[in-house]
DNA sequence: AACTGGGCTAAAA
DNA sequence: CTTTTAGCCCAGT
């Protein structure tokens, strides 16, 4: 697979349980600036099934307006907002409440799980 | 070598 | 609050 594509999977990983992080922020922190896009391809590819969901919470990442960026009402939106509720996240409609850009990474930390 | 369409965004209306 | 507009970048075709 992609580097890129790894480099955003690792990224996401670090999104601590009950936050949510957008597509820009992870792709900023993933060393990608201005590739917020490339983030939602990538998470596209996440198996979203069993074990898989987990090494890889895709379902942390939503758009800059603080919303779910997957059609209302598609079979994929209703899941992430499920996965999300799982963990306290507050979601009205398409809309996080609470959790709203609240994950500040300790940037040393995170430079050091990206072994950079 | 084009061309296209995305799980995007910031700014403006 | 919402929708539009105009940039944006690149993987896939």
């Amino acid at each position: 697979m992609n580097t890129n594509y790894h480099q955003i999977w690792q990224t996401v990983q670090l999104i601590p349980k009950g936050k949510v992080a957008s597509y820009g922020q992870i792709a900023d922190l993933a060393g990608l600036p201005n590739r917020a896009r490339l983030v939602g391809k990538a998470l596209g590819f996440v198996p979203d099934n069993g074990w898989n969901n987990k090494a890889v919470p895709w379902y942390r990442v939503i758009n800059s307006q603080g919303k779910i960026s997957l059609p209302i009402g598609s079979d994929a939106f209703e899941r992430q907002k499920s996965l999300l509720q799982d963990e306290q996240v507050v979601v009205i409609g398409a809309r996080i409440k609470l959790a709203e850009f609240q994950w500040q990474p300790d940037l040393a930390e995170l430079l050091f799980q990206l072994k950079f």
